[in-house]
DNA sequence: TATGAATGAGCTTTCATTCAT
DNA sequence: GATGAATGAAAGCTCATTCAT
């Protein structure tokens, strides 16, 4: 729970009360959903009482698109930071797989002390356009231009096909996401061998992506 | 819409005014999720009064459940039906890759012709038990076994990857779900060449499952 | 009550629990003002359900100007009917101060027979622009042009000071509605002898408004 | 703004902070109405903590008394303090005309830099025994003996009818404030000649109720 | 004196569901 | 089968007031 709650950052600044709050309201939104869950029962599971939650989040909305959307920034954000890209172009990452296992291991990890909140996340997405618009805002402007940098790189080193890049990128999300949704979401409680599944997506993905030969 | 009436299937004991509500509720559902639709409205759209509705369904979720059952039967079940696995063993398609089209094209003609269906499905599928106990039933009783049989033919015919097949299903049903799901939801708006990008999701796909040589 | 029923007029398309409703809005508003109504209150004297109250009316105001919108054209209205205008050429009122025993007589059973909604009218007219808008329409469409072809007419014969039409209808008004207010509202209680008092009136704004001699 | 503070008096005693919160609390209750003012809009806009309300008056509403109370006093009392009456008896106004334009100028000022106040006493009285009972006891202690000396003073000199003092305070009160409400609330918008204004609102005062010729 | 986080009762409103016709 | 008025529980939210600091 503290690692989410430094995803959502500014804990400096709340108080005791509104930290129990925002617990209580990504507990419950990720178990039983947003609209499933009402703002007494926040206010219950956060030993709080129910007008305290409107002294902070002035709608229950406002509630969840301040739990949302700074996990859109912190999901696909640090990886593409200048540090990141720095480094591919540092070669720190001689070939494109050990970006790609740099890359997946880094969000595979944030994911999983972060589940509660993707959860809320993939679930809300589709009936908050507030969220869709950050997300798209997020995708477009840092997740796009870091890829394509990258991709351009290691299509000049001849590691990739000549694909388009979105192509590329849309194909690789995909299975980066299919594969962490159904490892933590749709079949959580599998006894996953997580490094091994993490080699064989990237095999999948360079299957796919790479230069053969 | 007569489309995905076929597809809810039994129209023919349906009175006019049930179909006009389940033709409401389909459109209402789509576009503004379950929670954000009020029977009222339904009502309203369908053109019947707000207890008409009740006669037919007992509660709101039974419209819900009797609307996306059935799309899990049909957007999963055909392609493994008898006929189609037959195909399979017949020799109807030489090489994976052309099961691998025929099921792409046939599936994603389905989405298209039932996309208000499928969004329903899984914009809910993450909060109604009911929905995922019917879903969870039909792939591993209907579409695991299907995929198994076709999988292991091909193995045996050299043409795929030793991986398991969980895994390798794992992998194509993400790629392409997720090659639908940005296609006629994420960006639908898009200019999309549709031939091209199946045949791009077939190489892809064929490079990470396909044995190489 | 039935009277007032009349004045909101729509009654026959009323079902009974709605006339309930707007019956206890009635008593309730002008005992204690709007804000100090509660739609439970409303429901509760009404022997209804809350949720009654919203079938009929959207929001608890529409409720008010429901009842409130009707007052404003029947107590400004009738006497200014075609009807009272023609009486007026027709002679059937020899001089000005017959037509103002008429109308204030009028005007006075009015407000006798319903005074809660006047009361409701006074009180609420400040904070709703809804009703200072219907308010200003009537009275700058009926009221004033009713009024001044009656004072032109009298002022040809002779009757009436050369005071600007404007001028003379504010005193006036304000002079009837002060003695009403006093009667009806500030000083109820005390014993009127409204015969006299009414004839007081009349000779005070003849005082005011008639040429002497 | 400072006018109004003098109305209501006790400044010296206030703390700079509760000048303040008086301030902003008559700006509100004059443009919204006291119970679509709410206290943290009162704190908000005089820049203050919402609980330093409550440390200067315990209620909200003994915030709205503090306001009005003074207000009735000097909207009503001044001209009958004892220095106005001696006035009258010492025949510094020599016909009750010249006492009718030295009260409804003096009058017409006061309404005019206190505004707002006076709004709020008008707006709110319906609501407010606490308010009622104020204004009862000064105009039956304060307002009508003075009233009643200077009337029967005139009628003495044979300037006024001979009608109950009661009908004519009452028939004059309403005039006066029938007046300046139209000319401060009703149409505070359109262009008045206010001295014109005023000699007319006398003159049609003494046509009602002076002696004719 | 001043603060402002916290309270909790009470508000208006929504809505799935019932039922007499 | 169809209606639609009525229900009442529960929702989100407001706000005057308290109190530890």
């Amino acid at each position: 729970m503290s690692d989410m709650m430094e995803t959502l950052r500014n804990e400096e600044k709340m108080t005791p009360k509104q930290i129990e709050i925002v617990k209580a309201a990504i507990e419950l939104f990720s178990e039983k959903g947003y609209y499933n869950t009402s703002t007494s029962e926040i206010a219950n599971r956060a030993g709080v009482a129910e007008g305290t939650i409107f002294r902070h989040y002035r709608t229950k909305k406002d509630l969840l698109v301040a739990i949302v959307t700074p996990v859109i920034t912190n999901f696909s954000a640090p990886v593409f930071a200048k540090k990141f890209v720095s480094q591919v172009f540092q070669n720190d990452y001689e070939h494109f797989e050990d970006l790609l296992y740099a890359f997946i291991k880094n969000r595979f990890e944030f994911a999983q002390s972060n589940l509660p909140l993707i959860k809320i996340l993939l679930q809300e997405l589709a009936f908050h356009p507030e969220i869709q618009t950050a997300y798209k805002k997020e995708f477009g402007e840092k997740v796009i231009p870091a890829f394509n940098q990258a991709l351009d790189f290691y299509k000049e080193k001849g590691e990739l096909r000549d694909l388009p890049n979105e192509t590329m990128i849309r194909m690789m999300v995909t299975t980066i996401l299919g594969f962490m949704i159904t490892r933590f979401i749709v079949q959580s409680d599998k006894d996953w061998d997580d490094e091994t599944e993490i080699n064989q997506t990237i095999a999948y993905i360079m299957g796919g992506v790479g230069k053969k030969g």
